[in-house]
DNA sequence: TTTAAAATAGCACGACCGTTCTTTTTTGAT
DNA sequence: ATCAAAAAAGAACGGTCGTGCTATTTTAAA
């Protein structure tokens, strides 16, 4: 689990720059299994007591790293942007833009969504908890949502652009009702356990592709 | 507030059947109060010392009512079922089967999601609350959601019967998609502060109702 | 008006919370 | 090996939580 120091040692000439130091190592490490709490009992639930025992800390030891339980928060944020930006954003940006990398980000997307059948998506569930809650953590999470979602559309525009759309369409309705499967088929695949959802959700974007004006208007001459 | 006991009493003969006591209104009334604070916080964060400084009672008299908190919480998921039923089923059952009854369960959804705008959807918060806590209160809240989502699914297949909808219309996809919207327009207005999430849930809405025939074949010789 | 029952209050409990302070252990450069 | 700094532990604080127990007050039937 926790990898050899050698492994991670800053490889800067040393004169006067800092090494990796091993509280970094530990830090992101508990970041980690903060993740993992999060996704299961919500960022709200998420506590330091549980945190610590876990990691096999004591309480005071995880608190030094963050010095305060918002702080801990927003790190946790941070990380799920990261590992997302990692499983779902930067693998479609390898794709040809228009169709393909839209397909991608969503197919990509919805796998995430239902493998997190037994963990949560936090951008779903942080959404419901701090809806009406002000402050950093929901600064923090508003934030990244925003940035995929402007991501998503920006994506939807070049996809026109390559005229694999049609040339009326309009951006940000088709990512509104794209939003609006993914967010059904976490609802109903986590919640309700309905069987189908994936296959739901496919069908559901394969409408709105054709609703747009894919493989139709865009392959003419 | 409190309405006089007196027109509320039970018109049994009352020789030996009990009237209407005290403490079922102030039990009506902490349920309502109740509602009010669970979509604000959650159902999960509802507290019954919170409970009790807005009922001006102790903690121990609202307590007593319920017998434990999971019971209070079952209580309230009852309470938004029979105001969910009042706003927006029941209204939609007076208008002709079909079409019609489709575009009022959803117009009724939707303006209830959006005046939720301050105040929350306890189907869509205890959702995410409760996915993956077993229990009680994750077991009412999901029957109440279920009984609902098999009422706007009837309403699809009726919509078809009276060829209202293309004939081989998938009625649990259209209301895959159609719940996807209402989500979709519940997080990007609530969450996200998106100003024409209204805008873009109608318009989806007819993007569905198109993609499944309404107005089209329907409208035939 | 009397009286038993129902409703509410008061108090205490153990548990967990985030946080602070102090002490001990561990680290890593010299 | 030395030693200062970093990391972790330990203990305690005030607070809130759900819940049980016992009194007190209120209700409503007789």
């Amino acid at each position: 689990m926790t990898k050899p120091q050698a492994f991670i040692k800053d490889t800067t000439t040393g004169h006067g720059l800092r090494t990796l130091h091993k509280g970094q190592q530990t830090k992101a490490a508990i970041v980690e299994a903060a993740l993992g709490l999060a996704t299961q009992i919500g960022l709200d639930g998420l506590s330091i007591g549980a945190l610590a025992e876990v990691m096999k800390m004591s309480k005071s030891g995880v608190f030094a790293h963050f010095g305060s339980r918002e702080e801990l928060q927003i790190s946790v944020v941070r990380e799920y942007h990261h590992q997302f930006e990692q499983e779902v954003f930067f693998p479609a940006m390898q794709l040809p833009r228009g169709l393909p990398r839209l397909r991608a980000l969503f197919h990509n997307w919805m796998v995430r969504t239902s493998a997190e059948i037994d963990s949560g998506c936090l951008y779903i569930s942080g959404a419901v908890e701090f809806d009406d809650r002000p402050g950093p953590v929901r600064d923090a999470l508003a934030s990244s949502v925003k940035t995929w979602l402007t991501a998503l559309h920006r994506a939807v525009l070049q996809a026109r652009d390559e005229t694999h759309l049609a040339i009326d369409t309009d951006a940000n309705q088709m990512a509104f009702e794209i939003h609006g499967l993914i967010l059904a088929l976490h609802y109903e695949a986590r919640f309700l356990r309905t069987a189908k959802s994936l296959h739901r959700a496919k069908q559901g974007f394969e409408h709105i592709l054709s609703r747009y004006g894919a493989n139709q208007e865009s392959d003419g001459p």
